[in-house]
DNA sequence: GTCTATAGCTGGATAGAC
DNA sequence: GTCTATCCAGCTATAGAC
């Protein structure tokens, strides 16, 4: 889409995240830039965001945005490996939670909660409104493959989502599973990234950023879906 | 994001999708662009599509598509156009279908099908992967909102699938049957435009091309997500 | 380290020949 | 109606002055 650069060469002298020492002049830069690109990156998408706009948003001369990450990429990738890991802590703390649990009908909501939960969260907080709208961006977008932080970030702990899955609904084929892991991510990606739609259409009924009773609806359907549904297995050929 | 055109003013003569007669010769040639532009947006987004690689994919001079579409939003909104109604009709002829049940258990399993089937099924039909994904990218867009496609085509039969779901389920409040419509729609919109993460992550074993084992899943899931679930009513004021 | 200026492109759109 | 040649805005990235 532009000119041809094959090797995503590194920046000159790769200045990394403020070493130590109090703060050198330029990391207030670093984080305006950072801060201006996870909003723009979110309302317009990769694609649709150039990164003179984003030194626009943060006050920083072009060249600076380049200078600290390298290009456009190394600045998305570096926005998403923000909070990446916030978010798996915090669903790996839920599991922790969900395995000290030991009846099974709790157990299953906290699981559920794991996964739900601090998305939901993200999207509500002032912090960070615009990383769960990237985040959703990403899981529909055919280029993720290209940059390959899905799966990088976020493969390893929907497995472990999984596997507790497993240990509280034995008697499911693992197919079963999947899907339940699938419908729920789905539904929450859904919401996460919502624009307007739902509160829409919905009258003003339901809104997303209303964190508690969005919570609450959705981990109720969630944990009806999978305590509740059955699928036959199915012979292998037709 | 180019050369502002705040009037997007309508092409020369506008030549209307061939007006009668056996066909012009220039027919066929909007139709090559039209599923050329179709799959290249479902690939790489709107803004990752440029005009030249649509004219180029179709085979076409560079000039034809905006002599034909007036712009590459104009394409856009017509390749949109071009399918909406077919999933429309599906799911309305769904509803009309559940309708008719009596059983209020299968009525509301119906209902699911009705939103759920035409959609999965256009993304297994060989037919029309691409649109699927379209679609689904389309939900999650913020720009989404500036096009304003979704809202003209696919509000209303929205709707109307809650009212369907007001019927069977008459002791729910409006808020739950919101919240139950938009995690249905999520679950399906991400199974629609998954790109590799699903069958990735599961080892093969979940497949959203297999319509079928797809289908069951999902509906079973979802049916006891919104025969199960109940959400207590809250209080208006904390 | 920081920033201005610019190189080297691609983008959507169109004028004007046929 | 059809298409070539072109316009020029905007893009990413960088060279080179400070």
């Amino acid at each position: 889409m532009n000119a041809s650069n094959p090797a995503p060469r590194a920046p000159r002298s790769a200045p990394r995240a403020a070493t130590a020492r109090s703060e050198k002049a330029g990391a207030a830069a670093q984080r305006r830039i950072l801060a201006a690109a996870e909003k723009l990156f979110a309302d317009r998408g990769f694609d649709g965001t150039s990164v003179r706009q984003i030194a626009m948003a943060a006050k920083v001369p072009l060249a600076l945005v380049n200078y600290h990450f390298g290009s456009k990429e190394g600045l998305y990738r570096e926005v998403f490996a923000l909070r990446a890991p916030m978010i798996i802590d915090q669903r790996m703390a839920g599991l922790a939670l969900a395995d000290m649990e030991t009846d099974p009908d709790r157990k299953l909501e906290l699981i559920i909660k794991a996964l739900v939960v601090p998305n939901l969260h993200m999207r509500a907080a002032e912090k960070s409104p615009a990383y769960a709208r990237i985040l959703a961006r990403e899981v529909s977008d055919p280029k993720s493959n290209e940059r390959g932080v899905m799966a990088e970030f976020f493969d390893p702990v929907a497995q472990r989502i999984i596997e507790a899955l497993r240990t509280v609904l034995p008697d499911r084929t693992l197919e079963e599973l999947h899907w339940g892991y699938q419908v729920m991510l789905g539904s929450m990606v859904y919401i996460m990234a919502d624009i307007g739609r739902i509160e829409r259409l919905s009258g003003g009924l339901c809104r997303p950023e209303d964190e508690k009773a969005t919570s609450e609806h959705v981990v109720a359907l969630l944990h009806a879906a999978l305590k509740y549904a059955r699928t036959p297995p199915r012979p292998k050929a037709g």
